[in-house]
DNA sequence: ATCACATTAATTGTATACAATTATACAAGT
DNA sequence: ACTTGTATAATTGTATACAATTAATGTGAT
């Protein structure tokens, strides 16, 4: 009986964490919690990943928890030596200037084939997207921004027609989730933002696929160097 | 006394089958069992992938087969319903064009870094690697070249000395190693190849980055009309 | 004959048990 | 004091057992 208590509760509390991610199995709860952990600094380089530590951690048995780790494992965040254990490698600084700057490319391919390929109703997002953008940026609601970005980019990835371009950048925007989210609290940035969205989505609306691409390629170029200058200025205030 | 005999006799098929494959675990060894046969089509697009049937094929327990299952759906070349089964996803010819033009953007980049970033050491071995791929073009020797091919980016892509690019660029390189292998078993096509090796070792050992982008970019572009020709004449040879 | 429903089988999801490997601690020998 | 070896513990690797879900099979009512 009390290990019946014990087991509803452990299930309830897990089940009371899962509403917040994906619940769809076991494994995939664990690996967007662990990623999350490590995309946000929870756990550091270096950390050493115990299965049976994790498995009590969450309320689960070790064998979804494997199976995540090798989910971590393919997408680099951590490193499983064979029979010793897995640390965690996390994204350093640099890794994220990669990554922004493969994204400049790929994000600008992929607005490229969008306005080959997009569709009327898409079309009609992309500008309505646009237009709450405007109003958002007005309101200086960030988080509403946020939000609209995201969807800005969804819509271009599902039009661009391309599985695998898809896949990637889906992944890549993962990484960089965190950065992301600092990125456009700066009102200015939020207006520069918002006029590099418009234009990328009249050149997308006329089809211009070469303007598309150097547009959108820029604009993510840009969005690193605002990140950059971000920190330098936190840097300042620390001293 | 059977069983044991029955359980060595697995286990030594197992072995002999992991000679050829990776073999620190299981679930490396199915993994690269499942990809290989996916990649060259002895799993085809739509079938299902039964847990208990692979583990009686590969004589080993659902574990494993259930954590490499985990990270084939990761690289998108199974889709897992929960509850229902996993079917094979496979790469179809138009994804493997999409691959070609994004490895053309990020091998371009890849060879951008590396002249930024080369060591001497390898840019030695770079040397080295153009002079032997000038010799088995001149004996027709195909495998070599494919082997040195791999090579060359390989290096190149160590130097550009980026954890990110590496790991997409290694990834990309998997999905048409198939198509890949074909590519070269035509001598102009080896011959050009040669020479465009060159130029881009050229590029990067006089640092000119720039140069080295366009040339690797043009490279891998050429390749896929390359091969685009090769399955164009294969049709014909059909009718 | 066909649909609805119950029953069984097949398959996936999860937990646990056991084996193999590696790390740790401690004692004996030099 | 410092290695060396050995026993013990901790941890990973693998297999199996059990639970939950979904597919199939068959039976009876209309």
């Amino acid at each position: 009986m009390d290990d019946f208590e014990e087991s509803r509760v452990a299930k309830a509390k897990r089940f009371a964490k899962m509403q917040s991610l994906e619940r769809y199995s076991l494994h995939s709860y664990v690996f967007n919690y662990i990623r999350d952990a490590i995309l946000n600094g929870r756990y550091k380089p270096g950390d050493a990943l115990v299965e049976t530590k994790l498995a009590e951690e969450l309320g689960v048995s070790r064998t979804p928890i494997r199976e995540a780790i090798r989910q971590l494992e393919l997408e680099g965040l951590v490193i499983s030596i064979p029979n010793k254990g897995v640390v965690v490698s996390g994204v350093s600084q640099k890794d994220i200037d990669d990554i922004y700057t493969i994204r400049s490319m790929l994000e600008g391919l992929a607005a490229r084939w969008a306005a080959q390929r997009i569709d009327e109703q898409a079309l009609k997002e992309l500008e309505e997207i646009v237009e709450l953008m405007e109003y958002y940026t007005r309101k200086n609601d960030f988080d509403q921004l946020t939000q609209l970005d995201t969807r800005f980019h969804g819509v271009i990835y599902d039009a661009c027609d391309s599985k695998v371009l898809k896949h990637m950048l889906d992944n890549l925007l993962r990484y960089v989730e965190r950065a992301r989210r600092g990125s456009l609290k700066v009102p200015m940035r939020a207006r520069l933002s918002f006029h590099e969205h418009r234009s990328i989505f009249e050149a997308i609306m006329k089809r211009d696929a070469a303007e598309a691409e150097r547009l959108m390629a820029e604009h993510i170029s840009r969005a690193i160097l605002n990140l950059h200058s971000l920190t330098e200025q936190s840097e300042e205030e620390k001293d």
